[in-house]
DNA sequence: ATGTTACCGTAACGCCTGTTACGGATGGAG
DNA sequence: CTCCATCCGTAACAGGCGTTACGGTAACAT
């Protein structure tokens, strides 16, 4: 029982050590030998606990999306109304401080790495259809009476300018403070006629 | 003089060869040997035009802003409207083809790359609030009685949107095909009110 | 207490990386 | 024709990479 609660555990913490060196070293810089010092072990429990570097990856782009949903689920379930549930889930995909930065960082790390990485393109499609169909059905639950072309357009438009903004801050947190990105949300939902 | 003229064309040739082998294979095979391959020659030739890797990807990554700039231009100069030319401009920054997917790969790898690598990240800068005030000239031009904190909320939704959505087609052409991206613009500049 | 099993740190392997040094080829000058 | 400078392909180097094999250690069962 405890082995592999124990066994899950250390795949968690060298998914997060997996993080911690994407956000801080790049992606040029994610070794094995890296990411074992990032967790605080060798190499060898690296390799004990994955079959290799790939599956190492996979399961850390996994376990970001999995913490990520929990994250927006609560998000949406603490929402009073269904446009405050869209303000508020579409706000958390923004860079707004050093953590959601760094997450911003590691996403466009891992796109990065799909380039050449079949099971990360896959995870990463997967992930990408899941996220745009709750931002579909947070905006049809915020304008019910749209058509649903209306409402594919404007959660396109939501779910990329949020994912643009991120990026950009991400690399230059300085021209894209977290004012500018929540003025750049609220003047858009206001403008497709989704503000609160 | 010849001499100088065949130097600075073996250097773009490079550059265009670390653009293919970014958009073909990704960062973690962008190799020295691999961008010698894609230009035809060997690494010597390489080496002896740049001093360095970190020197061959920064003139890569400013010869891919200068040829987009000048697309740019050549958009905005043959736009018969301020609107027809924020249009034209937002327009080219999206993936609708092969060729402008692969841009936008090419794009987030050297977004990737320059977590590790200080001249990048200010070239990446630099090159982005070009761009961001660009952008905010033309919404300035497109809607001129607007405050300037209106122009810029909207510029950098605008931007934000159509580098999200470049970064999303270029990983799932298909989940994000051009007809969604362009439904996606105009529905954004109409809610703003900056339709044609 | 002892045997057994699972775990993981150590060290090595072969391969590939960026970079450097050398040496032959090429083309213009005298 | 000869000389010389320039260019660049070849080959090597040291170091870092992913991966594998071995061996000691700790924990559980008996």
């Amino acid at each position: 029982m405890s082995r592999t609660a124990d066994r899950s555990a250390q795949a968690e913490a060298l998914s997060r050590a997996v993080w911690s060196v994407l956000a801080g070293q790049g992606l040029e810089r994610l070794t094995v030998r890296a990411v074992a010092a990032a967790a605080g072990c060798t190499t060898g429990l690296v390799m004990h606990r994955f079959p290799n570097r790939q599956a190492l990856l996979l399961h850390a782009r996994q376990l970001l999306h999995q913490v990520t949903r929990a994250r927006v689920e609560a998000l949406e379930a603490g929402a009073v109304t269904p446009r405050a549930a869209l303000r508020a889930v579409l706000h958390q995909g923004m860079a707004l401080d050093e953590q959601t930065r760094q997450e911003a960082v590691v996403w466009l790390g891992f796109l990065a790495a799909a380039v050449a990485d079949d099971g990360l393109v896959a995870e990463h499609r997967r992930n990408n259809r899941v996220w745009r169909e709750r931002v579909e059905r947070l905006t049809a639950a915020a304008a019910p009476d749209w058509t649903a072309g209306r409402v594919a357009a404007v959660a396109l438009a939501l779910i990329s300018m949020t994912e643009g903004v991120a990026a950009y801050a991400a690399a230059d947190p300085a021209a894209f403070p977290p004012a500018d990105q929540e003025r750049m949300l609220d003047t858009a939902l206001a403008a497709y006629g989704l503000a609160e």
